[in-house]
RNA sequence: GCUCCCUUCGUCUAGUGGCCCAGGACACCGCCCUCUCACGGCGGGAACACGAGUUCGAGUCUCGUAGGGAGCACCA
């Protein structure tokens, strides 16, 4: 049988780092096994859902290059299956009706709360069989066995048991004409031929309820493997207020798909020693019974770390179309000097992340320059840094401007004056970038271009003597 | 309160009874390289929650304790 897996989140925020994790999994569960991912948007929550978080988790499933090979589907638009099935069911007698209010429901979760026992529904109307059909509160509630209990082997977790006699008969319908949860799952992936659940496991006590469903429609029962939580630094539920929760903040910080898709493969699972996982070897090597039990913690710091690995080893120019994403939002105009793969390659081994580069790569996209006191203090005010500037300005007018070149203009300098490579380098480097740190002083040179760097080292000309 | 689940360096993890006085990675510290910053190389400190038991032998099996988490909705 093919293996099929979805995602199934709910449109009510932006596609979290959590949600991202499960949905890799299913991914990476259903590619490596030949299979089928499928993508289901859980909207029958119709105070909360809204198009953007749909669209929201769209584009980050997208920019993920998380592929769906069927959906989105959208439970909104299966209405009348529920209503099918359930009917069926209560038909059969294994559903009913019935007709608390909200606030009756309320009492009797009060009544036991402080009996100390579980809060449950009573089973009123178990067996009356009444059909009042305009009553505003009618809903459909599910026959749970009163009896036995419910086991299931996790893929995760393990083998796991519930007592029937701890669940009680949920309801399946509102009285708002929607279905529940619950109920909606059971039948998307039965009707979408479902064989792995791959969730959080915030859904395993839901995991027997539904079983019991599967059960009461003669439907084969999939395997399930539930994910731990990953909580923040401080180990606690990730929460907005205390760090960045979404995938597209992550985008919005610098950091690239593939490295968060890495990051997120060894959170919770990882393959002996490796941590460099590119997407065949996540395919090849992940099985989601090597899941961990435990919940994790998101370390941004490792991220960094991955997202610069990729920034030093992929290839510069498949990194330009993502560097100049974040240059168009610092309000550069891209497409002029200096080439963007240029400036790539002269920072992407010192910075963590593209927001960071495009910071650092400022300095070439302007005239603007700031002079910092202190470099301006100790590299232009010694007595040899106007001969250093005066050499560079004749020589560099003059020779071809590539870093190769500009090298040997430095030495050039070095070897004229008699100085070693620190006391030509540093001058130079504050006169380029008014800052005692940059890349190698060719790179820096050329990336400034010829006119602007001329230019630079005229003012900084005037500051060493003035 | 009840039910279910979890527990190896600060963090992510390796470890499926002897190969472990516990290995790797991130972070941190030191040294080397060096035109700055980085990158890279080398080295360092740092953990089996606790207590019983099983066993010749336990991080690995069992049971307790402690701590943490999730669920108990006409939310998903």
């Amino acid at each position: 049988m093919t293996v099929r897996t979805r995602f199934a989140p709910s449109p009510t925020g932006f596609l979290h780092i959590g949600g991202a994790r499960t949905a890799l999994y299913c991914w990476l569960e259903s590619r490596r096994r030949g299979g089928e991912f499928i993508l289901r948007i859980e909207d029958t929550d119709r105070e909360r859902s809204t198009d953007a978080a749909v669209q929201a988790i769209l584009d980050a499933m997208h920019w993920l290059d998380l592929d769906a090979d069927e959906g989105p589907f959208y439970q909104t638009q299966r209405l009348g299956r529920y209503t099918q099935v359930a009917d069926e069911l209560v038909a059969a007698g294994k559903a009913y009706y019935a007709y608390e209010s909200k606030q009756e429901i309320e009492a009797m979760r009060e009544a036991a709360m402080a009996a100390g026992e579980k809060p449950r529904y009573n089973g009123y109307y178990r067996d009356r069989r009444e059909a009042r059909r305009d009553d505003p509160n009618r809903v459909i509630r599910f026959r749970n066995p009163g009896e036995g209990s419910v086991v299931f082997e996790d893929k995760v977790k393990g083998r796991i048991e519930i007592a029937n006699g701890e669940l009680d008969d949920l309801v399946i319908f509102r009285s708002d004409g929607w279905p529940t949860y619950n109920f909606a799952v059971v039948v998307d992936d039965i009707d979408m031929g479902i064989t792995e659940v791959i969730r959080g496991d915030d859904h395993v006590n839901n995991t027997p309820r539904q079983i019991n469903i599967y059960l009461a429609l003669g439907a084969r029962v999939p395997e399930f493997a539930h994910l731990p939580m990953i909580l923040d630094k401080e180990g606690k539920k990730l929460s907005k207020r205390t760090s960045a929760v979404g995938v597209m903040e992550y985008r919005a910080d610098g950091f690239l798909p593939h490295a968060i898709l890495n990051y997120l493969v060894r959170l919770g699972w990882s393959h002996g020693d490796q941590e460099i996982f590119s997407r065949a070897e996540m395919i090849s090597l992940f099985d989601i019974t090597d899941v961990n039990k435990a919940p994790s913690r998101f370390d941004v710091e490792k991220l960094a770390w991955l997202n610069q690995h990729y920034l030093k080893t992929d290839e510069p120019e498949s990194l330009v179309a993502e560097f100049e994403w974040h240059l168009q939002r610092a309000g550069v105009d891209v497409g002029q000097w200096p080439a963007s793969v240029d400036v790539i390659v002269a920072l992407r081994e010192r910075v963590h992340t593209l927001k960071e580069m495009v910071e650092r790569a400022k300095i070439w996209y302007g005239p603007i320059l700031e002079w910092d006191e202190k470099a301006v203090a100790k590299h232009l005010k010694g007595a040899n840094a106007p001969h250093v500037l005066e050499a560079a300005k004749v020589l560099l007018a003059e020779c071809e401007w590539k870093p190769a070149q500009l090298h040997g203009v430095i030495e050039e300098i070095a070897t004229q004056l008699e100085l070693g490579m620190g006391k030509v380098a540093q001058p130079l480097r504050v006169a380029m970038t008014g800052t005692q740190v940059s890349p190698s002083i060719e790179d820096t040179i050329y990336l400034t271009g010829r006119d602007e760097a001329l230019k630079r080292i005229d003012a900084a000309i005037a500051l060493a003597r003035g």
